[in-house]
DNA sequence: TTCCATGTGTTAGCGCGCTAATACACTGGT
DNA sequence: ACCAGTGTATTAGCGCGCTAACACATGGAA
């Protein structure tokens, strides 16, 4: 299989990793420490969010996680500037 | 398909993602523009770094990053603490 | 040997995402 | 009407990744 451009775009990279080990690995070595923590963080509170059963500070007391990101994310997931949260929380059940 | 676990991992929630296109959409929503930035110049500077074709001063010239950035990538590559770059890497020809 | 480009390290300063703390308007239960 | 809990906004301060601008040692070419 040839690669004919010349380099990989981000998204293209990720995409090709089929593993979860892989992609936890490339992530290893392109995030610091502290930036993977922060965006697993964000994550893991989206993802609490959409079950719609917590509040703020419920949230907040479970994951450390300030009330300021939490909203923060709350945002990005109520706007839905592109989909891209919808698109791995809407393959959790039917 | 059912989903036992609560909530997904952040690498698992990437690994499940097979378009290049959702991994964007879910990255744009993840990250901040300024992240993403960040993410994928280091991801830039790999694949050049790893051509081995360029001295930093030319890559700062290209890319506009800056020489102190491009070492700590370099020394990310060569220490290859997980091999997450290599995984990708190794996959562009032969 | 002289000189220049290289990889690498160091310092100062900046931008920005995060926390902590507080405040405010709204809503449902008493 | 009161009050507790909610989502949300605001402020100050901190950590950290980035840039800019150096400095330094090494190695190859003139």
């Amino acid at each position: 299989m040839e690669q004919s451009t010349k380099y990989v775009k981000l998204e293209a990279a990720l995409a090709q990793l089929d593993s979860q080990e892989d992609v936890r690995d490339f992530l290893v070595d392109l995030c610091t420490p502290a930036e993977l923590r922060a965006l697993s963080e964000r994550w893991h509170v989206a993802q609490i969010l959409d079950e719609g059963e917590k509040s703020y500070r419920e949230i907040q007391a479970d994951t450390g996680v300030s009330t300021t990101t939490i909203g923060r994310v709350a945002r990005f997931l109520r706007d839905e500037p592109h989909g891209g949260y919808r698109a791995v929380l809407g393959k959790k059940d039917t």
